[in-house]
DNA sequence: CTTGACCTTCCAGCCGCTGGAAGGTTTAGA
DNA sequence: TCTAAACCTTCCAGCGGCTGGAAGGTCAAG
């Protein structure tokens, strides 16, 4: 299989997949007579794990650490347990910043009129020397 | 005011204003004899501006649409307001993004023995070729 | 007079790709 | 058989939003 199938297969484009080769995230895939890289059942694996890793919020060091141990028949899970849920962690955090940062975009909104004229709140807010607002 | 105190009071990095500097989303600081770059209650209050846009999740190019609303006295606030209530969405959407990431790798740590053994739900359903899951 | 804290410019690198150039190969159809 | 399109290869550049560091100039305190 060449490698814009095993990218349709996998979920990842094929400047990806050879992204992943250059920084040795995969090992290089094998290549046939011309030179094409081929990818068989087994690195196919490989490619829909990253996939499925890269969209639950892995980054690619955390990929690779995944990967060595899915790899490794010698795995304790607590190992992979305690990354998802530092991860999970994260993505919390992430979450809570993102939902303060709506909240007062949401505030700002309803105090904007938003009409024709140049009085608005938000801009006032985004302008104001806020000392208590932190 | 030197560039650092500026830095210190706006809540940007002296790196950061010269970066902002360079791209022209601020225009050029006046500069003392030395050569040092000098801001004033004007200046700082941009950069201030610009601190606070960027805290609540407004992109660069944004920032500069923004700020020129702010320099613009014959704005219509209408426009902020859209600037605003878009940003929010585009939070909301990530919020639910990242609350599904969560969800996942909660599921998977919660049928994870994360022990000391190679048994692992985490990894499998990590390699595992949903069909149904999308 | 030195030390250290500023300041300047410029260039490189971070992450995770993505786009594009320049070229080689394969496949389908007229 | 020829051609056009769709693959494939490598390599280099760029995105956003900074950040680090080198190499050098300036300034304030002791």
């Amino acid at each position: 299989m060449n490698i814009s199938e095993a990218g349709r297969i996998s979920g990842l484009s094929a400047k990806t997949i050879r992204y992943y080769e250059d920084i040795g995230l995969i090992d290089p895939a094998a290549r046939g007579e011309n030179g094409y890289r081929q990818y068989d059942g087994r690195a196919l694996e490989e490619l829909k794990f990253l996939a499925r890793a890269r969209e639950v919020g892995f980054d690619l060091d955390e990929c690779r650490q995944l990967l060595e141990l899915q790899r490794d028949r010698s795995r304790q899970s607590r190992h992979a347990r305690e990354l998802v849920l530092e991860k999970s962690q994260q993505l919390q955090q992430r979450i809570e910043q993102l939902m303060a940062m709506q909240q007062v975009l949401q505030e700002m909104a309803d105090r904007c009129r938003g009409d024709e004229g140049p009085d608005c709140a938000i801009l006032e807010d985004l302008s104001a020397t806020r000392e208590g607002v932190a």
